[in-house]
RNA sequence: CGGGGUGUAGUGUAACGGUAGCACGAAUCGUUUGGGACGAUUUAGUCUGGGUUCGAAUCCCAGCACCCCGACCA
């Protein structure tokens, strides 16, 4: 991607009035625009990282068994009144369509994949099934906050299970357990992130949530001194000892809620009547788990996680971009700098190449630091006498003079 | 939803109740190019509606918007 050509503007000023980091790189930067409190625009660059997130959770569902779909955000009213949360749940969107039909917008899919699975699911050979899409959810919130962190429209992905018994559920959920954490690894903030002991909300009694330590954070989390599980504050007083080894020392801190499983159970088979026939002949109730993640506040939080005072420091694999191509010239520099663009694009390394020519060095370092992208790749008379490139890591202090011929190699060893 | 705060140009900021100014950005021209360059010329603004006053960005009322704290949080 040509850099002047690119959609989007860098403020250089920090925004007054919010109070987040992540809210204030990403505006700055360039990745997001907000429209009004809790809703937000993705700019191309932000949208890269965004699917990168979404790849990254694609994958790990898949390898699950977990078969992606798409469901719709309008819904009918008929649904949610089945399960009794039209008129308990204050977040839903409600509104209005043709002849005064009354339609909730989406906050979540059980509504609407129960009856979907009823159609399919029929005898415990259909057993287990497990189904997830990736697509906006809407949520009335009292109060956004903290930029893309709580909005009221959001990229979630909601995977669904669906078993014979409550001991494929148990099992299913655990693994689940671990594709999680293995999930905010793979997003680069596995080290801050902890499986949370938390209450269910409607759905059950307990849940697990996966919290990530931020002081951007909302929850306040007790993390065992010993074992490393944490219990959300809300459940605290019921336990204070860690469920898992008993140890009753714990560490307080902020934390973000990045993901969070439920086990159903039969909560919601139950009013959509999602039966299945056993081996034994008999119908009986399909046992239900969720597991959902917010895409845009995964986002937001890997910011607040990975930063430094000149801007965001991108873990690789969410990286808009690999690399950010620097051109500190014209002449012989530019054209030597076309090459090497072109070169890395036919060896489909993804690159920024920032080919302005009315801008001056300070400044470009200076946007390719709050942009964060990991290798920064610069070109200019100085490097180019020694027919060589400047290569610098945005997590590290140093860079290093490389040859031009050994750019590839040195990229993609990386 | 309760409480607090703030609304001035795209962004950041000034202006006692008395001519709306500055910086950045953007545009044009020229000179520049290793850590946010320089000169010249432009561009663009008082959230909305009422009220007080000779006169309102400034005071008052209402609305709207955003931010923050709390409550809430499938």
């Amino acid at each position: 991607m040509l850099q002047s050509k690119l959609f989007y503007k860098i403020n250089k000023n920090k925004i007054a009035e919010v109070e987040s980091i992540s809210h204030d790189l990403l505006v700055r930067a360039g990745f997001v625009d907000q429209l009004m409190a809790g809703v937000y625009s993705y700019l191309p660059l932000g949208f890269l990282v965004l699917k990168k997130i979404e790849n990254i959770i694609r994958q790990n569902m898949i390898a699950v068994g977990g078969q992606e779909l798409l469901m719709p955000a309008l819904n009918p009213k008929e649904n949610w009144e089945k399960t009794d949360r039209w008129n308990t749940l204050d977040i839903l969107f409600k509104l209005k369509g043709a002849g005064e039909k009354d339609y909730a917008l989406a906050p979540t899919h059980e509504e609407v994949v129960s009856p979907l699975a009823k159609k399919i699911i029929l005898s415990y050979k259909d057993l287990p099934m497990a189904v997830f899409h990736i697509q906006n959810k809407f949520r009335n919130e009292l109060r956004a906050k903290s930029g893309i962190l709580r909005t009221r429209e959001f990229m979630m992905k909601d995977l669904y299970s669906f078993h014979a018994s409550q001991e494929d559920l148990d099992k299913y959920y655990d693994k689940l357990v671990k594709v999680y954490l293995n999930i905010f690894k793979e997003c680069g903030i596995g080290k801050q992130t902890y499986r949370t002991f938390a209450s269910g909300g409607s759905f059950a009694k307990y849940s697990d949530e996966f919290q990530t330590i931020t002081s951007a954070g909302e929850d306040i989390i007790y993390v065992c001194s010993k074992c490393g599980l944490a219990i959300n504050k809300e459940i605290k007083a019921e336990n204070d000892k860690c469920p898992k080894c008993q140890n009753s020392e714990f560490e307080e801190k902020k934390a973000v809620e990045v993901g969070n499983i439920f086990k159903m159970g039969t909560r919601y088979s139950e009013p959509f009547d999602l039966k299945f026939k056993d081996t034994d002949g008999q119908e009986k109730l399909v046992i239900m788990g969720c597991y959902g993640i917010g895409l845009g506040r995964l986002l937001g939080t890997i910011v607040e996680v990975n930063n430094d005072e000149r801007g965001i420091v991108w873990p690789e694999s969410v990286a808009p971009f690999k690399v950010h191509l620097i051109c500190l010239g014209k002449g012989k520099v530019k054209t030597t700098t076309d090459k090497i663009y072109k070169t890395l694009l036919s060896e489909n390394i993804e690159v920024l190449y920032d080919d302005r020519e009315d801008k001056s060095a300070g400044e470009k370092f200076a946007e390719s630091d709050l942009m964060g992208i990991p290798y920064r790749v610069i070109v200019s008379e100085r490097t180019i006498a020694k027919n060589s490139v400047e290569l610098k890591e945005r997590s590290k202090k140093d860079a290093k003079i490389i040859k031009i011929s050994q750019l590839l190699k040195t990229l993609n060893k990386k």
